[in-house]
DNA sequence: TCTCAATTTCAGAAATTACTGAAATACATG
DNA sequence: CATGTATTTCAGTAATTTCTGAAATTGAGA
């Protein structure tokens, strides 16, 4: 499992990107890996491929199974346990949202609305703010799970209207008055 | 500077999830602290009710202000920096989201925009592989951009369309045909 | 220019997180 | 149920990150 220069340069990126997405080096890089693997891999030909302990690769994928990242795959007459990601960048991507939503941001939610159940606590400002947070997340998650259910076709759509989209919501029902307008009876 | 009881749970709370976000727990928690005071707060101020060195403090401060999460105040005949959070919940928000594109996302195009100039690797699962992940992060990037062009009003009113999406979504030009239509000539 | 409060820097200590190697466990197959 | 391969666990070590206290720097006002 010689990496080829392309692999190596996009593993080592994705390991030191690493932190700044809250996984360790170890985990980046396998995934990043898998990802330019048309091939499932087992964690032997991982651990080979990094240069890492066997227990780490062991480890990183255990992280990569619990955010939903990797599938395990058999091959008969072959004990070994076989990753690979989705072949889907569209199924990647939502995952990732999904994951990083369920543990950025729900824990968060969940806080913002016990603070709110404690009752007036005698600080108007603070309390004003909490509301205002929790408001502003209910609002983004709630877009999320609209987008979210949208099948991927619509999606893409929605991505790619570019400047229309400002238009297009002016177009719904519900009042909207923002510079001028063509025209009005 | 003694702490509420709801703010001190709600900095405890920042200070916790500080590492899912990237950022440190004093960061954190000297964020959470300004966004629930009414009234600007000096480094003094802060030291004292998160209970931390001051160096600390300063380094925490420094950290949020390259972040453009903390605005500086001053007030007459007082020399001290004085800091506060925006008023407004979209600013904060925008601020974040364009931050952390800045952070986790531009790097890593950069680099696969890099892998792809140096042309064939002879790796061809690998280059399309990547080239399928840049063009999922420019179209949501691009998305982005729109997002982040629209008047506060409009974005308001694009999250609150709930399933109404889709129909808007279908209502462009362009070919779209998911399950059954009303009508079709 | 000098003084002094405010802030920053930075080297070392403390805390946390990542990684390894060895031992334990799991489990398919003879 | 014994064997052998695959995987996981875990205690100890290494690496990294965070935090502190002391010293250095800054800059406004005397």
């Amino acid at each position: 499992m010689a990496l080829t220069p392309l692999q190596q340069e996009f593993v080592l990126h994705f390991g030191e990107m690493g932190s700044r997405w809250g996984i360790n080096r170890t985990v980046g890089q396998i995934y990043a890996l898998l990802f330019l693997s048309s091939e499932p891999l087992n964690a032997e030909q991982i651990t080979e491929g990094l240069g890492v302990s066997r227990s780490n690769t062991s480890m990183g994928l255990k992280e990569l199974q619990s955010w939903n990242l990797v599938r395990m795959k058999h091959f008969p007459g072959d004990r070994r346990d076989y990753f690979t990601t989705p072949e889907d960048m569209w199924e990647i991507t939502r995952i990732l949202i999904a994951e990083r939503k369920k543990r950025e941001i729900d824990p968060t939610l969940t806080k913002l609305r016990e603070l709110e159940m404690q009752g007036p606590a005698g600080d108007n400002y603070a309390e004003a703010r909490i509301a205002e947070l929790r408001e502003m997340i209910e609002l983004m998650t709630g877009f999320y799970d609209e987008m979210e259910k949208l099948e991927t076709e619509r999606l893409v759509k929605l991505m790619t209207l570019g400047s229309k989209i400002a238009g297009l919501i002016d177009k719904t029902s519900g009042a909207l008055s923002l510079g001028r307008r063509k025209e009005m009876k």
